[in-house]
DNA sequence: CAGTTTTGCTACAGTTTTGTGACGCAATCC
DNA sequence: GGATTGCGTCACAAAACTGTAGCAAAACTG
């Protein structure tokens, strides 16, 4: 039943380093993918959208930046966070300026504590749109700073749980969502509430999204959750 | 005043952090000016008025919050926009509701890139309307030097609290401001104003942009504040 | 296909949030 | 000094939104 579970991706070489990584992450509830170069973490991204990569900097055949690199321009695996691992004497330039396109960076010898703190903080940061910001998604726009939602350029009426809903689901078009998940970054954080609460918002979500000769953005996945979604 | 690169001003008491701090957004063509505690935070904002501060919420002697405060409450600091840096542990209702008067706050661990950006966002979005200008938005136009308003060419009879208040929405046409923030601007610092005050005054001010034929330019947006709007 | 699980959706009672007129107080004007 | 103006708070009504229950429909299971 429980399925929300972050999934990260730790691109290795060094087998010690991989074990103590996975074994860490494994211990905190996260559902753990390895890699143990470049061209493998490449493809385990694509495949898995895990919600976080860590990267090691120093890698035999592709190194860490050329990964990043191509992590961050493909659309499918852009928006994973990554977290740059880099050795002490690396500590150049580059890492600093995070012209890489990683999103954050921890030089070793680093606390586990201090890297799963820092891995936490950033899955969660990635979901949220920005306050302040403009996100579109196909023909469904949301405008942080003017709090107003538009679809094919007419604009949305939502209540306020509606508008989070959607904030939510826009920070990650595509990526299914579980009903803890929505809970737990829709609703306040002290409140309990059915799980079932969660349906009835995404139907009136639904209804407000609705446009004739326009198909629903809801998908429904059956025992996991829903997501926004408008491929296929 | 305003030129070309933005300044920043950095209060920050551990080196590393500010170093880090420093070297990234001056890669990032910000100015920067620093400061390791919070007397000489004060004292340089004051001095060189710096477009965004960002403040460690633990500082030695004179404490995040209370910097925070006394910015807020100096007529010369009190529209910068102030970016609060808080550690995890930290991250309680006063920080989170923004009580403090900042403007928004980051949890450390955070992404250097994250921050750059929000950093970004908020000087993109603050923006008061400047004394001795003429702004216009749609058909109401605000004279700062004469201290008159007016709608469609007539002149509207606004006592000092409602001007206030329309100069703020007139500063950011669209924007959302929330009763805090208004609170924050319009109202002097020292005093303890009930937030429904707010509603007051905005209900006031439409009364006084009422024009027959003419929409509402005031836009409610529940649960969030208020904004100045004409479209749709 | 019958049985089971999961989701869609409506109705509704309850709650939260907002609009606004009234009132008392203070400052200002004449 | 008396009148006027503007202010902040309150109280109440109206409006908007919320969560849950319950049942029907749909999707799976074997």
């Amino acid at each position: 039943m429980k399925h929300s579970e972050p999934t990260v991706l730790i691109v290795e070489d060094e087998a010690a380093q991989l074990e103590l990584l996975k074994f860490n992450f494994q211990k905190q509830d996260f559902r753990t993918l390895v890699a143990e170069d470049g061209e493998e973490g490449l493809l385990l991204a694509q495949e898995y959208h895990p919600d976080l990569i860590i990267l090691d900097w120093m890698l035999p055949e592709l190194s860490g930046i050329e990964v990043c690199r191509q992590l961050k321009r493909n659309d499918k695996t852009r928006e994973i966070p990554i977290l740059m691992l880099t050795a002490r004497g690396e500590e150049n330039d580059k890492v600093r300026g995070l012209d890489t396109g990683a999103d954050d960076y921890v030089v070793k010898p680093y606390s586990v504590k201090e890297l799963l703190a820092r891995a936490r903080a950033m899955i969660r940061r990635s979901n949220p749109v920005r306050s302040g910001e403009v996100v579109t998604y196909a023909d469904i726009t949301i405008d942080t700073e003017q709090h107003k939602a538009y679809r094919d350029g007419t604009l949305l009426k939502l209540g306020p749980t509606e508008y989070r809903l959607l904030s939510v689901f826009m920070g990650r078009p595509g990526r299914v969502w579980s009903r803890d998940q929505l809970l737990e970054r829709v609703w306040p954080h002290d409140l309990d509430i059915d799980l079932r609460t969660v349906d009835v918002h995404v139907g009136r979500l639904r209804k407000a999204l609705k446009q004739p000769d326009k198909r629903d953005p809801i998908r429904t996945i059956r025992a996991a959750g829903y997501s926004l979604d408008l491929e296929d």
